[in-house]
DNA sequence: CAGGCGTGGGA
DNA sequence: TTCCCAAGCCT
């Protein structure tokens, strides 16, 4: 086969890309406004988030949060149950803060350029530039996953494109590129096609509108491109959670701290080991709070109620969860534990792995994994 | 700046 | 099962 040096050029590019988006662009929720309170929702929701599952939050978080203010106001923990299940909660701690910050700075309005928009906190180059042409026109590109493999594949790049070099060059056509169309058009052009037409596995490159131009297709490396530097092994990490049944009708409940997973989420007081491990009577000592008059189970067995694994990007977490029923509970240090009504556990937002127990029968009805068909 | 940070879906 | 990766950002 002749192999053709083909070379995009911007402006065939911006207007092929134009074509095709007019008869199969998406009619996505958040695109019905240019409000950069919900752009900027919208896509601090959309980072490493699928479409589907965004949508379900973006709803629900305008219903919860419908200006900026009224999320400045809010208390962290009904922002973090909103957030719960959505994974990287850094994310709505960070969209925490800079609310607060442009609504004591700013009248809680955005500033209107990239620069500015820039050095908010959880605002990075790709939202930086979302919401500079979504909300305001200009014409910043947006370079996201879906674009970058699609760039990458176009001009044929062979270089990882997680690398700053990469990506500069790949700005740097986009930047040509947007010149000869409307901003938002054109940025809301790259991803409908990187996401529908330009996918990761086997594209159909027999019905893309760019093969001829495409560098990756010609050169037949649409499967090679874009490159990317393979993730480490996970790291396996070993939970044991205690579910503490009380007489009283409390338990008690643990916030995590910053700086780790789940940053300032809840969950069951935890005891990590290094390995596979059950949890022994010695491991409960100089625990930071006190059971008493322990009734079942006997003090030398803590039954293993129920078991449950969870992936995470960078580690897989075993959980353990171990079912103690007492008659008195003492917190006896000032710590990050927190005696609660059982009932109302569920106000609190947990990890996906500790709310899916909190729902379960083990939880509820103390039914063991086999009682309960687990 | 390389590594850390969730969860869910598809191949 | 295992792997990839999805509208990234922070440190």
């Amino acid at each position: 086969m002749l192999k053709m040096n083909v070379s995009v050029l911007p402006a065939r590019f911006s207007s092929e890309l134009l074509n095709w988006w007019l008869e199969h662009k998406r009619d996505l929720p958040w695109k019905k406004s240019t409000d950069p309170y919900k752009v900027w929702v919208s896509e601090i929701i959309l980072q490493q988030t699928r479409v589907e599952q965004g949508k379900k939050y973006f709803d629900r978080f305008l219903t919860v949060f419908p200006t900026i203010d009224i999320l400045a106001s809010a208390p962290e923990e009904l922002l973090l149950k909103t957030w719960e299940g959505l994974g990287y909660y850094n994310r709505a701690r960070n969209m925490h803060f800079t609310a607060k910050y442009l609504v004591e700075q700013n009248q809680g309005a955005f500033p209107t350029t990239i620069q500015e928009l820039s050095q908010l906190k959880g605002i990075g180059p790709y939202t930086a530039a979302a919401i500079a042409s979504f909300s305001f026109g200009l014409p910043h590109p947006v370079i996201d996953g879906n674009v970058l493999r699609l760039i990458s594949r176009v001009l044929g790049i062979t270089s990882d494109i997680q690398q700053p070099a990469t990506v500069k060059e790949i700005q740097q056509f986009l930047e040509k590129a947007i010149e000869f169309a409307v901003p938002e058009d054109f940025n809301q052009a790259l991803m409908d096609f990187g996401s529908l037409q330009c996918t990761p596995g086997r594209p159909n490159c027999q019905v893309c509108v760019l093969s001829e131009y495409c560098r990756a297709f010609q050169e037949e490396k649409t499967t090679e491109i874009p490159v990317k530097k393979k993730k480490q092994p996970l790291v396996k990490r070993y939970f044991h959670f205690l579910d503490i049944e009380c007489e009283d009708g409390h338990t008690l409940i643990q916030q995590r701290t910053s700086g780790e997973i789940w940053p300032r989420l809840f969950q069951l007081p935890l005891i990590e080991t290094a390995q596979e491990y059950i949890l022994r009577k010695e491991d409960f000592d100089g625990l930071m709070f006190s059971i008493t008059g322990q009734t079942t189970p006997a003090l030398s067995t803590y039954p293993l109620i129920a078991k449950s694994s969870q992936v995470l990007s960078h580690q897989k977490i075993y959980g353990n969860f171990y079912k103690l029923k007492v008659n008195k509970l003492n917190i006896i240090k000032n710590t990050d534990l927190y005696l609660v009504e059982r009932e109302k556990v569920s106000k609190f937002a947990f990890p996906k792995l500790v709310s899916e127990y909190i729902r379960s029968n083990a939880y509820s009805n103390g039914l063991s994994m086999a009682e309960s068909g687990e």
